[in-house]
DNA sequence: ACTTGGCCTAGACAGAGTCTAAGTGTTCGG
DNA sequence: CCGAACACTTAGACTCTGTCTAGGCCAAGT
């Protein structure tokens, strides 16, 4: 079948504390075998594109349940959804106003400098980098 | 910084080539007089603390067409809402996950590399970077 | 078998933001 | 002066993403 990595997306789960059900799969199966960065929506749509597979509450919970266990991360580039990217080394993104399209940049493209001093009694959680672009002929 | 007068007020606006109205003139004082970042409903409860001064649509429309202008940027750290900053020289931003409270960078904190390769036809329009922390002694 | 606990579900709900159609000036030509 | 044209504002209905609730399902342990 064109779903090679089944199990090993069980053993990604566990590894992550998370118990592996026939939904998680499914949406774990989409999020990793489509290369794009997909919407809540997105995912809804797709998992359940041949038959009814797995409930609107259970794709929210889901995701959110593999952002916090760091399975996915969650990509806020658009005020109107969120965005779950299955990469989990760092890497920065291109967003396409126009088009809604969201690109991977490598680290080494654009080193970005040390963290700078944080801010009383907080603590880091991560960095965001998103390089804005719009389609070119476009006069504004 | 100083507080701006409601002349310089109506001159940022012309200079921008937005016609100041009376809506518009309410809306931009608070935004140039708090020193936070607020989030369009912020300013909607603010203008009409008082007495119903300015509609939701009126906030809604002038806060983009502000945005439109390059009078005031959109910050987009938030799945559930935008927030508007009144800093348009290059900056960027603490998020503080637990509180949402965000926090202005200087560039020279932080200094970011240049900006990598963009995709074939598009051009860049901004460089956002917010680096998330949370509250320290919270346990996740 | 019964209970417990985790998971899933449909559908109601919430909140941010948009749209529509009408109303309010304000300007400008006649 | 009058009225037409135009830009701006408005209330409220609407949309859309995401959350909540209350109940159902299923597996494991007693």
């Amino acid at each position: 079948m064109h779903v090679p990595a089944e199990n090993d997306i069980i053993e990604l789960m566990r590894d992550h504390e998370i118990t592996p059900t026939q939904q998680r799969l499914e949406i774990a199966q989409i999020l990793f075998t489509k290369p794009q960065h997909l919407s809540a929506d997105q995912v809804l749509a797709m998992v359940n594109q041949d038959s009814a597979l797995v409930s609107k509450a259970t794709v929210y919970n889901t995701l959110k349940l593999f952002a916090n266990k760091g399975l996915v991360k969650e990509v806020i580039v658009d005020p109107a959804k969120v965005f779950y990217d299955s990469t989990t080394t760092p890497h920065y993104h291109f967003y396409n106003v126009d088009t809604g399209t969201l690109t991977d940049i490598e680290v080494r493209e654009m080193p970005v400098g040390n963290l700078p001093d944080l801010p009383e009694g907080t603590e880091a959680e991560g960095i965001d980098v998103i390089i804005r672009v719009r389609s070119s002929s476009h006069t504004t």
